[in-house]
DNA sequence: TGCTGATTGTCAGCATACTGATAATCAGCA
DNA sequence: TGCTGATTATCAGTATGCTGACAATCAGCA
């Protein structure tokens, strides 16, 4: 039988994604944003949300284009969070007295306050999320990801930036 | 000072982001995002959609609800992506005959074409994810991100599940 | 001073991802 | 047979995340 005679059945790839880091990361971070949203739950707020009043914290009167890289957001992403927090009273933006264009982030009392109470939750979460590690092995994991996120930082719209 | 006369300046607890694991996740997930979508450009497929191909190829006539726990994907996001893959005329929906609320989904002929040309970018795609560790660390990092994800696997409305 | 190019923030559009609700259907039992 | 509870898929609503485009503004220079 000629090759070209041949009917050619596609045989389709068997690929197991369980063996792919892409889909093993992908289901990591769906476990990881679902223990912080219970242990966060009374609080009231998401992963990113908490990242962006931490960062506020950290920086107060930090403008959106800084708090974006050093939250590792997207610009256009990072407003729609600040909307949220803002429509809530948590945070406050303010236009700079240097730069009409710039709008600077501080956390209102009530934002403060939440932020504080969410950060024991927040530490709580992230020790489940390791949990099934030993101790030796944590310190591995966080050490790995820290390579890779920091060789690959680039390659997103949102490199992360130390502050 | 009494302390009820002080007035509590409550002081911003200072947190690097960088420390924590959910954080680290999130950042890692980003970038293997970002990396897929580089070498799957030409054909124009996301992660999850490739996910979702793949799972539809390794099973003809799967079910819905099966694919969304195989992809490890909720069964409302599921029905999004396969809408998506429906409308390029990737896949085809076709009603069980034993029961008519299930929907039975195979690959059309273009979307195996598609699912073929898509493979060798996808694997190009999970060596450069893991590109920046050693050999042996990169087995290592497989290993700590699987240990994690089977022992937390419950938590999230979408748990995986072995075909 | 007035123009040009860069910067900041926002928007529209698309694609995950979740919760909670609902319609259609099925399976088992009185 | 007819009813009840479970199952399948879908929908509305909310929240990341990205791209590409835009208006407002600024900085630097002719």
């Amino acid at each position: 039988m000629a090759l070209t005679s041949r009917r050619k059945k596609a045989t389709a790839p068997q690929v197991d994604l369980e063996a792919l880091p892409g889909y093993c990361i992908r289901r990591l971070q769906q476990i990881a944003v679902a223990i912080f949203l219970q242990e966060a739950e009374t609080v009231g707020i998401t992963p990113v949300q908490y990242a962006v009043l931490q960062q506020i914290a950290n920086s107060p009167g930090i403008d959106q284009r800084t708090l974006a890289r050093t939250a590792a957001l997207d610009t256009s992403t990072l407003a729609g969070v600040v909307d949220r927090l803002e429509a809530r009273g948590l945070v406050m933006r303010n236009a700079s007295p240097d730069d009409r264009r710039v709008r600077l982030l501080t956390l209102t009392d009530a934002g403060l306050a939440l932020l504080e109470s969410a950060v024991p939750r927040m530490l709580r979460a992230q020790e489940r999320i390791l949990e099934p590690l030993r101790k030796r092995e944590r310190a591995e994991f966080m050490r790995l990801v820290r390579v890779l996120i920091t060789a690959n930082n680039e390659l997103s719209r949102a490199p992360s930036e130390a502050v």
